[in-house]
DNA sequence: CTGAAAGCGCTTACAG
DNA sequence: CTGAAAGCGCTTACAG
């Protein structure tokens, strides 16, 4: 069997406190103590159980990241961002996906407030949640991640207004007249503040917002949803000739179904997509697209949930990350 | 402060015991008394604390999915599989990326040595490893995913070798001639298979191999590792009229190199992928390729693990999944 | 059917 | 500097 502190201190001819002073790397052992204690540890592979030592009110050093689904291609990025950062602080990351559903949610928000894990990373759709908002009212430390929840807690978002605002400006300055956008879920804000930034930009530039070329598109379907949009767009409106899409895959079924139109991609129609994902570059047209720092979103959310777990009483912070523009060929 | 089974025994006027006894379902507990623990439970919103439970001899419900990189286009799919799998049996997944460095595989395996999960999937780069093998050999279960280790564990893999045949013979049929192939890294053996796939193929159809027609592509760099190897490819041998891809990428970063020379795909050269992930419905043309079964090989290797955890002794099973022919516009 | 006790593998005051 | 003891929150024989 495995390695106990019992053996090790038998081995050692010592107390088990002294084996977990010297663990704890605390000062009060001496020196040939401590060295006999170690040579014991060495020769027995002992390895301290991290369960026990969890139980003793300590740290299980393990986390849960809690997104919709980790095949919707942003959060690839984004867990690994997490992940690494976990592993540099010496966390282990559950992954847990949600579906959005209330069901799996709430499953796995009770597997939380077992206290399992020190802390959790919320990805999740609903702005707000019963549940959520008494796990964190209990003292759950937890970070929300491109997601803004209704009470006051660590958060790392993209400044999504200003970037779509910027990037509909980009579009209009390259000449557009007409640009259509594909909105996303607006029970979530990312989505609404994403065509707050469009509205806002089109009124700067002296252009009246058309709701006829607005498009709402399935965000767990990206890439079908987007093709059908832009269908149903070009039978609404022929004289596109711009979309933004707040997502890349959305963009992308776009620049598909503009092809199957024989509409030329970005002759006729510029196609600006929202994220910057692995496929943005390998589509014919390669993408122009907001660049949004998915893996350091990742990294950051991790970052602040240990701070977080390390004093629970520190006042939340919140760290907004930019979307650059990134000109391809699409537009 | 979270109920602990002290407070329930308390409110319900019983021993301890008898409140484990409830939640354990155990029989031997009078209808009455099981009424009055349950309330108790039920009005402290008690939940057992599963370190506690764990320290006990029993299972931590947690398992490790070891893989190169979620980031890798895969292995979203993959995971999916395997954590929707836990979830339903109650199990969490801890995501663990080692980019198939030995020193991040090592930390990983060292956690999972004291034993604070009860079993992990492994999908690491080696074929073999002594840190593996001295975990397996320890007892502790686990199982290969997408590998094949060099002793007798659980696995879950593709039929590769037969595949990659019924791949070049589909080409070879469409009329090809002189198809390529991009290989894989010889170190793995998924790899290895579907080359001699490819070469027994040709063989059954009287055409000579041709090693200037075989180009290694980096397969954490897919894509452009794709167009680069097609390049050269084009750069030796112009005559070239089918190209075979061990993954999906490459073959989309080698549709975009052909497309760059101003050669058709698939009326000048046809080519064909592996793995059909989201991506190939979404390039110019949509990519015929080989659909391997990412999500059911994901769960299927967590029913192998929770089996094993469950039944240490019993017999290694092993399970292949072929991959399918699925015709789009390529070839 | 129920309780008292031992023990899982640790950590942490408390003595000495 | 080191040891003996209590305790973390459970489970599980052992009595009764």
């Amino acid at each position: 069997m495995v390695a106990t502190i019992k053996d090790v201190a038998k081995l050692a001819e010592v107390n088990i406190s002294t084996v977990s002073r010297v663990l704890s790397g605390r000062k009060n052992v001496s020196a040939p103590t401590k060295e006999r204690v170690l040579e014991a540890i060495r020769h027995l592979g002992y390895q301290p159980n991290p369960l026990a030592q969890g139980l003793k009110g300590g740290r299980t050093m393990t986390a849960a990241l809690v997104i919709p689904n980790i095949r919707n291609t942003i959060f690839p990025a984004v867990s690994r961002g997490a992940e690494d950062c976990a592993a540099k602080l010496g966390y282990n990351l559950i992954l847990c996906n949600t579906d959005e559903e209330a069901q799996r949610e709430k499953a796995y928000i009770e597997m939380l407030q077992k206290r399992f894990v020190d802390g959790a990373i919320f990805a999740t759709a609903t702005d707000d949640s019963d549940y959520l908002r008494e796990l964190a009212e209990s003292g759950f430390p937890m970070v929300a991640l491109m997601r803004d929840l209704h009470w006051n807690i660590d958060t790392v978002v993209t400044e999504n207004e200003e970037s779509a605002y910027h990037a509909t400006a980009y579009l209009l300055g390259r000449g557009c007249k007409r640009v259509a956008f594909l909105n996303g879920n607006e029970k979530i804000s990312l989505y609404r503040n994403r065509f707050s930034g469009y509205c806002r930009s089109l009124k700067d530039f002296g252009i009246p917002f058309d709701p006829e070329i607005v498009q709402e598109v399935d965000t767990r379907r990206d890439y079908h949803s987007g093709y059908q949009a832009t269908k149903l767009l070009l039978s609404r409106d022929r004289h596109i000739d711009g979309i933004f899409s707040p997502n890349d895959n959305a963009a992308i079924g776009a620049i598909a179904c503009l092809r199957d139109h024989d509409i030329r991609v970005p002759e006729d129609v510029k196609v600006l997509g929202f994220g910057n994902l692995e496929v943005a570059q390998m589509t014919t047209p390669p993408l122009t697209t907001m660049n949004q720092p998915l893996y350091k979103m990742g990294e950051t959310a991790m970052e602040l949930l240990f701070s977080r777990i390390g004093d629970p009483q520190a006042e939340a912070r919140r760290v907004v990350f930019q979307a650059e523009l990134l000109v391809r060929a699409s537009a």
